[in-house]
DNA sequence: CGCATTCAACACCGATCGGTGAAGAAATTT
DNA sequence: AAATTTCTTCACCGATCGGTGTTGAATGCG
């Protein structure tokens, strides 16, 4: 990678393009995703897709990456808040949002991108597994945080609550997925945390 | 349909060939599973597959059919249940167990057959959202009836216990799918049943 | 200018997709 | 046994899959 540009620059924005990919990615899955279903919703050839993404496979995840910092960045948002209840709250307010966006594909890319695969979405599949978890263990990691600074009882368990609270929020992208409003999945949210910590 | 047979009959258990073809829709989903993986794994040929069971559709309506009456079973069972409570802990615990049985997919067909998909998968996507959805209202109607027989207080609204009960339901899938054991599930029913009824 | 690089467009690649047509064997009827 | 029907096997259909090679114009650099 060079810092000064040799050659005619690209003629289209490549965040734009790929904020238009990862639409596609969510709403029909990894596999149901053609390369001409991305190419014309980029509004790029697909020649300029190889050149600017690399394939299929490498185009998603910069679409997941894209995601993560997009409409899933309430996740790193929630992780700051100052209690353990509030991360908790917070982040199942933000899932109950970020999966029912107006103008925006239903439910969440990390979970219906491709839960189940053939062949050729294995590696999709996987690296959604691997995001999923990985959020999972950040939430781990705070109510860890918080068992030590007194702010979660002494034997409260960090993962079971980080596995629970995450539950939670794939049921949440699962109903969304089906139509539920941000309302309906918010009074889920506020009930599951109704006792706190989960016993 | 005649009665009476006529002609060479079938050379294979055509409930068997459809027990395969669920796992393939079950491990792959719909779009993930190609004719070839499908026909391979119920041992027979395409033009018996079109014969027996009609085209990919209704092969998977059937096969869909088939894991409501095999491992979804745990569903009508639940509701049978003496009380709301105890038919809101049967059906998450027979959804943790149903989701992790062993040498069967994790997960659940419903869920992970076909959250998103492109045009191909379009009416798998929907026929899964219904399913869903029907299940859904079996539980709301069982909660309407536990309200009235005052076996939850009559303040409650049975639409969004069964919506709180489903999304628990619908997370444990996505926790399945990505690895979570049998007991790591449990114990999220456990925690999600605390307090009842949820507020 | 001239070199380098990327642009857009399009045909094309082998492979696979879901779905069928043809042909002969096999089993049940009368 | 003859007739009938469905079986199985195999090749094949047009369409689409992800991915590439080509071409000629456009735009940056030195």
């Amino acid at each position: 990678m060079h810092t000064s540009q040799i050659g005619r620059p690209r003629g289209f924005d490549a965040e734009a393009a790929l904020e238009k990919a990862m639409m596609v990615f969510w709403a029909q899955g990894y596999e149901g995703a053609s390369l001409t279903d991305l190419t014309e919703a980029m509004g790029i050839s697909r020649k300029s897709l190889y050149a600017a993404y690399g394939n299929k496979e490498d185009l998603f995840r910069k679409a997941l990456q894209r995601y993560a910092e997009g409409p899933g960045a309430y996740v790193t948002e929630a992780l700051q808040a100052p209690t353990a209840r509030e991360v908790a709250m917070a982040f199942l307010a933000g899932s109950a949002r970020a999966n029912t966006l107006p103008g925006l594909p239903a439910g969440c890319l990390g979970v219906q991108g491709a839960l189940a695969a053939g062949e050729t979405g294995r590696v999709a599949r996987d690296v959604l597994a691997e995001w999923r978890a990985h959020g999972q263990e950040l939430l781990r990691d705070r109510f860890r945080q918080a068992v030590e600074a007194g702010d979660l009882p002494a034997g409260a368990d960090p993962e079971k609550i980080a596995r629970y609270v995450m539950t939670i929020a794939n049921g949440v992208a699962v109903q969304a997925a089906g139509g539920a409003t941000c309302e309906d999945l918010q009074q889920v949210a506020d009930a599951a945390l109704q006792n706190w910590p989960p016993a």
